[in-house]
DNA sequence: TTGCAGTCAATATC
DNA sequence: GATATTGACTGCAA
């Protein structure tokens, strides 16, 4: 049906969406693959907010040996890796014949006069233009990922950052160009950065894309010339708007898109940002606190009494919970190994995930809610852990496969009674459990791991993505991949586990383990103490 | 259905 | 102006 659909009625490649428009790259790729025929045919493809992504792709996978899409082709000179697998080499080898092609002019389309929508009929574009790259490079930067080895996540976020700052280079650039995301993502990206076992294929290729990136000689040049490009762009478009009288409109996107529908009203069909008050966000607080898997009536008692919409509530219920999670994981990299950076990701690193500290905040911001926070941290940050200790987190226990169903579950609301919100006021911190292990398993792992923290204690832990101890037995060549990547940091600084926060902290997720295993068979009193 | 991962994009903050 | 935060959305899996 979709394909029927699309078929019948696709939509031109600026009103598509990233997601939208991969089944036009793949049936252009198909089509050249198969058909030979190199048409680009899909509707305009170098519209204009694509092309950032476009191009950024282009950037790495030009380069000869960053990626392996060039890997096919370029192999001579770079790592051809042998593992280059074929199947994908195809593709991928017109992927890169299309990419190669001088860097298309995203300023084009930046400038505000993208070409026109559907249109650029193939024979122009062909060569020319810029190809779907974003598609492309989706694609065979999938290819990528999947074989790609543990990856540094914290290392690598760690260098983008530092090479950003160091050229002044903004992260709307960076994301948009190399990454194919926006500005607030990449911020997100580069700030807590999961680890590499935590994340799905989707998720990682942030994370290949800027180690390739990393790896390109001339990433910051491409990038500066980027910005340069950019500049220039807007001060055109600048002067032409000036000049137009036209008061500037969003510039590029939409307009030539009248076609469609409606290209302006849809301002006004915007619905405004919902901002929760400080209180509003406290009381969510304290309820999550009370039950971080608020029943259906629950939330609706909380919308009532918060007077918000039930759909927010659930919202923030889902952004926190994965929020503290992901804090979770940084703490832990960060708490592990304080300057040995890198350290976190590795299957083993995660053994780490002593760190039960962390979230809450980072959330919802640093608000400190009260927060006797817990004893354990001794890091200077503790004020932040401090509270964000106190989140319970029984989602973690919950996460994977809660077999079952599992943690949550217990922790669920099901009674629920006495409304959240009116808890116990401010919820004097329960202490609440502080932040679980991600992962049963890695609660395990880390619990049992950790304090032993030895490679010994690691290997241990059957970590189910651990697969690759990196380094060593990589499952699919690393070694080409390795270079390819250049993964010596990758896997790179680990080690130290022998941290005594993290000692501690093992110690005290395991005893939070513990006590979340007993609640969960018993109704057991919400009180906890770490 | 529910929870989650990954993102976007509007705001806030720096 | 750049970066950080965060409510909402999409797609997927169980």
């Amino acid at each position: 049906g979709s394909v029927s659909d699309m078929l019948s009625r696709p939509k031109p490649w600026s009103k598509l969406t990233q997601k939208g428009r991969e089944p036009f790259i793949r049936m252009q790729l198909w089509l050249n693959g198969e058909l030979g025929q190199g048409v680009l045919p899909v509707q305009g493809q170098q519209q204009g907010p694509v092309l950032h992504s476009v191009t950024s792709l282009q950037d790495p996978l030009q380069q000869g040996c960053v990626s392996s899409e060039s890997t096919p082709k370029t192999s001579a000179s770079c790592s051809p890796a042998p593992e280059s697998p074929m199947s994908s080499s195809e593709s991928v080898k017109s992927l890169t014949e299309l990419v190669q092609q001088p860097c298309p002019p995203i300023e084009a389309s930046k400038d505000g006069k993208p070409p026109e929508p559907s249109d650029p009929p193939a024979s122009d574009s062909q060569p020319t233009t810029p190809l779907p790259l974003s598609g492309h490079s989706a694609l065979s930067i999938q290819e990528l990922v999947a074989m790609s080895p543990e990856l540094d996540t914290y290392g690598i976020t760690k260098r983008v950052k530092e090479v950003l700052t160091d050229n002044n280079l903004g992260q709307r650039l960076f994301g948009e160009t190399i990454l194919g995301l926006t500005q607030g993502s990449v911020s997100d990206l580069l700030a807590r950065p999961k680890p590499w076992h935590k994340l799905s294929l989707k998720g990682r290729e942030p994370f290949v894309r800027m180690q390739l990136w990393l790896n390109d000689p001339n990433n910051v040049e491409k990038l500066m010339d980027m910005k340069r490009m950019e500049k220039k762009a807007y001060m055109k478009r600048r002067h032409s708007s000036v000049s137009d009288s036209q008061p500037c409109e969003p510039p590029s996107v939409g307009t030539e898109y009248s076609q469609g529908a409606s290209p302006q009203p849809q301002h006004q069909l915007k619905k405004p940002r919902v901002v929760l008050a400080p209180e509003e966000k406290e009381a969510l607080k304290r309820a999550y606190q009370q039950k971080p898997y608020p029943s259906p009536k629950t939330i609706e008692d909380l919308a009532t009494q918060l007077n918000l919409k039930t759909s927010t509530v659930i919202n923030w219920f889902h952004n926190y919970r994965s929020r503290i999670r992901r804090e979770l994981f940084i703490e832990e990299i960060q708490a592990g190994s304080q300057g040995q950076a890198g350290a976190s990701d590795s299957p083993s690193a995660r053994s780490g995930r002593a760190a039960p500290s962390s979230e809450g905040d980072s959330c919802d911001g640093v608000e400190a809610t009260e927060g006797p926070g817990s004893a354990d941290t001794e890091e200077p940050k503790s004020q932040g852990e401090a509270e964000r200790e106190e989140v319970p987190r029984p989602a973690e226990q919950a996460e994977p496969p809660p077999s079952g169903t599992p943690g949550p579950d217990d922790a669920r609301d099901d009674d629920h009674e006495g409304g959240p919100v009116e808890g116990p006021g401010p919820l004097p911190s329960p202490a609440t459990a502080t932040a679980a292990p991600a992962a049963p398993e890695d609660a395990a792992t880390s619990a049992a791991a950790a304090p032993g923290e030895g490679p010994a204690a690691r290997s241990s832990a059957p970590p189910p993505s651990s697969s690759s101890s990196s380094s060593s037995s990589a499952p699919r060549r690393p070694s080409s991949l390795q270079s390819l990547f250049g993964l010596p940091e990758a896997a790179g600084a680990r080690d130290s586990r022998d941290n005594p926060l993290r000692k501690k902290k093992a110690a005290n997720l395991n005893s939070i383990i513990h006590r979340l295993e007993k609640a969960a068979s018993r109704e057991e009193p919400i009180e906890w103490e770490f």
